[in-house]
DNA sequence: CGTAAGATTGACAAGCGTCAAATACAGTGG
DNA sequence: CCACTGTATTTGACGCTTGTCAATCTTACG
């Protein structure tokens, strides 16, 4: 169960080997289960875990003062969730489930250790970590220079390369609109205003939390931001 | 030379040995000086390095087609540049010199080759890669739930506690207010009004390019997202 | 001394937030 | 099966924040 849904968050750099997967599943700490917007871990927590989400969706945020919150990342099966605040004494990011979901906690030091003796996915997880990175860069960058229009379809567009592998236009986000507020510091109004000019516009159609991008190319050509190819054969890695 | 400046780098977590020093050492190429404003590393090139600030300011930044651009990242000496686009066929970031600067390339190969041999350093070079998550996940948050007022007081609260460690009040920032709102999200005018606001409220003095924070508490409390204390003792690592 | 880049100021417009109300929708208990 | 309740979506009116445009002023530098 946990090698399948793990493989598949490396599957974009190189496949894993067995002791590859038995190694990261020997490091993970016995599953828990969660139910819709339960708290799975909180900001403030000290000595924090990371996560493997092995089923559901999640979320990570951070939450400032005046109660307001910038969600970070929406999580899929296969994630590992918590890694930022591994550095840190106290956790940063509070995550919550979404949906029901299942993850299994992995201590720090135990990722430590596997480093020593498998360097090869040492150097996966520091190329994930860059990757995650990018994410962000390409987060940032969308909220500071495109439009909410151009931001919001940034957003479906990603969200659809991660749901949706195989090109498939429909799917389903289990996000209210406030959520994804949220991710892009909108108010749920102005999210409800904009996903009705995409869909205006031809660009999206949606029933409830179906969303169905009509026209991927245009949709790619309005945002005017690449959308990364995670999607490098490993470079130099075992054989130095 | 080069070692001074890339201990730094980890100071906050563990101080680096001899041996992991010269490991470093051995995978920078012969370091190339830069002037004030030339590219180091353009976006788009194929199969990009990574660079180690030996000297100077630099900055990373992704360009948007209509030519606006967002700087992610002001960078001092001893910043690993680059890194994000390592997992990539082709560079997500541009590097562009801010003052006249000094960088040494390193290959992704040879990173990965270090990894095999120096465990340690795999971890800590993961741990500083969460600690750059962080940084993009806090400006992330101050774009999307504070407004410019807040997001610039951060800002130089965030470049107060890289360039003085001491704590001492005043600094001198080589960046222009363009360059400022390139990294906020402002146009440069906007920039203009926020600092003489800030100024007027007794928050910030500034004589041209030298910014004094007259109440860094102050300050603190008004941007009300905690500062991160990069510095955490290296949890686990050589016993494991 | 001349030129270019940056900083500053003002007037105006657009984007987005806030408030408030109305409407759908799902789950709950009678 | 139905009223009941809370949550999510939708719509409208209005105002603040921020961007745009354009001009002026300062500073650095050749």
């Amino acid at each position: 169960m946990f090698p399948d849904v793990l493989t598949r968050r490396f599957s974009g750099l190189t496949p894993l080997t067995a002791v590859e997967n038995a190694a990261i599943a020997a490091i993970c700490q016995r599953p828990s289960a969660f139910r819709p917007r339960e708290e799975i871990r909180a900001e403030g927590v000290s000595a924090p875990l990371m996560y493997f989400l092995l089923d559901g969706w999640a979320q990570t945020s951070i939450g400032v003062e005046d109660g307001a919150r910038q969600i970070l990342k929406a999580h899929v099966a296969g994630d590992l969730m918590g890694a930022p605040s591994a550095p840190f004494a106290e956790a940063v990011e509070t995550i919550t489930a979404v949906t029901a979901c299942v993850v299994a906690p992995v201590a720090p030091a135990a990722l430590a250790a596997m480093f020593e003796s498998h360097p090869r996915l040492a150097w996966l997880f520091f190329l994930t970590a860059q990757e995650e990175r990018v994410a962000l860069m390409d987060r940032l960058t969308a909220g500071g220079q495109l439009g909410a229009h151009r931001n919001l379809a940034l957003l479906l567009l990603q969200l659809h390369a991660r749901l949706n592998p195989l090109g498939d236009r429909d799917m389903e986000i289990p996000m209210t609109q406030q959520q994804m507020g949220d991710m892009l510091g909108l108010s749920p109004v102005h999210v409800n205003r904009v996903l009705q000019d995409l869909q205006r516009d031809g660009l999206v159609r949606r029933e409830g939390r179906r969303y169905a991008l009509t026209d991927p190319d245009r949709l790619r050509a309005f945002v005017g931001l690449p959308l990364r190819t995670f999607a490098k054969p490993l470079p130099g890695t075992a054989g130095a």
